[in-house]
DNA sequence: CTCACATCGTGATATAATTAACATTTAGGA
DNA sequence: TCCTAAATGTTAATTATATCACGATGTGAG
């Protein structure tokens, strides 16, 4: 790794070829080249091989990259050679479909607790968890060294919540409530606002409608 | 209108500035500056008055904006002046907690259909809707003029899914299966990738940890 | 009425990201 | 062994986006 100063479209990148090398590895395919990379995750060969050397030099000049040898590398790269448990606060309808979402194991995270202050919704089992107080965060982070909190409360809650984790040691949040939240500079927020992404939609269908 | 060139970050932050404007407007104030603006949503004031500046003069030098007026406008801009139809297709966990979600609404979305292949999903009542089968997409998506379309069916079956809606009429399609789809130039497409979203935070974690 | 102030709109400037170009390196065959 | 073809890694050019700086314009006090 050279620079420090890595574009976020890069890291996104990084996240979709690496899921398109598990596949291609699965299929057996020994080597493989940027622009076959490029082909199947719909970007170019410059931007893959870029992208890619950020980071260092994967591939071999007139072959290509060997796929697991990269594989490995783009899951070391955003963090994956090692398991991220994580939590889920607010267990309602987003929420338990989070915890219930089997690609995250897959992708190294483990949902280790779900959490809400809903006395009906405490105790609902919800796959092998329980849903439990929101006092119980503060341990459950600390037992299990939790550093990531998924947020799925209501907008009106997310500053709270979002203190909770905070307090309790977690580092990083992607937060579900369209709100924005304001953090200390060391824990990272990204936002998923899908009434915006629906706006984004909207929007084009409006430019086109025009012309 | 000036320009047909807009960075897809405005369109967001549009969004988000429209979102703003409806709490600022709902305590009744009239009068809003591009810094009180920023400061609400976290972006510079050039920012804010940039990306207004690529449609139009909707301020007062020297006073600000009107509340309501750039509201207004901003809702006009993106679309949701008017209400939107829309489909999901894939009634599973994640297809369940978007049908049920309010908050759509409040922004101008209907959901008017969830469709999924599963026998035993087929028939069950979600909010108002009943799961139908994908069969149906056709009659639905012409019948309510449905322009928008939101996948949550499995990897394996997005591809389909979104020809189905495609072919039934539909303009633009909100994908969280993660796998890239190929579609007509005229069908705008938006991913959100939660395990991506995810990477993003487990890379940032990496990097400071490093320091 | 004029002045001082606040704040917008925008052209200029700086920064960032993508694309393109190419020199370099490797594999493999004649 | 040498030559060709392929594909990388990297530098340069281009394009896109964000920031800055300031002239223009409206408000309200004196
Ligand atoms: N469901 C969706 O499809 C969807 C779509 C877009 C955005 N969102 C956003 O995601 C968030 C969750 O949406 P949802 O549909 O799951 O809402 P929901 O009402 O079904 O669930 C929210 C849960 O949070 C719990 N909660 C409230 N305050 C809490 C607190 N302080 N601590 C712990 N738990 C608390 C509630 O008891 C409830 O169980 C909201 O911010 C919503 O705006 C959801
Ligand atoms: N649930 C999550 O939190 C989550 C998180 C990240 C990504 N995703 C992605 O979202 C998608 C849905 O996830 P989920 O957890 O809701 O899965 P799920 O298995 O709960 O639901 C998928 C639904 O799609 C239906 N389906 C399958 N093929 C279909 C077809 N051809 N036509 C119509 N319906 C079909 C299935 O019957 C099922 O009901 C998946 O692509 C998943 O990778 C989900």
């Amino acid at each position: 790794m050279k620079a420090l100063k890595i574009p976020e479209a890069t890291i996104v990148r990084l996240s979709v070829y690496s899921r398109f090398l598990e596949q291609v590895d699965k299929k057996g395919i020994v080597t493989i080249s940027s622009g076959e990379i490029a082909e199947g995750v719909g970007v170019s060969p410059a931007q893959v091989r870029k992208d890619l050397a950020y980071f260092g030099e994967f591939g071999t000049r007139g072959v290509g990259y060997n796929v697991k040898d990269l594989l490995r590398h783009t899951l070391k790269i955003l963090g994956l050679n090692a398991r991220w448990p994580a939590v889920v606060v607010g267990a309602g309808n987003l929420g338990s479909a989070l915890v219930s979402y089997r690609g995250f194991r897959e992708r190294g995270f483990d949902i280790v607790g779900v959490f809400d202050n809903d006395l009906t919704k405490i105790g609902k089992r919800l796959m092998e968890l329980e849903v439990m107080a929101t006092e119980k965060i503060e341990q459950i982070v600390k037992q299990h060294n939790v550093k990531i909190g998924i947020l799925t409360v209501p907008a009106s809650s997310a500053k709270d919540a979002a203190n909770l984790l905070i307090n309790a040691g977690v580092k990083a949040i992607l937060n579900f409530a369209p709100i924005v939240l304001s953090v200390p500079a060391d824990v990272e927020v990204r936002d998923i606002d899908l009434s915006t992404r629906l706006e984004i939609l909207t929007f084009h269908l409006c430019l086109k409608e025009m012309m």
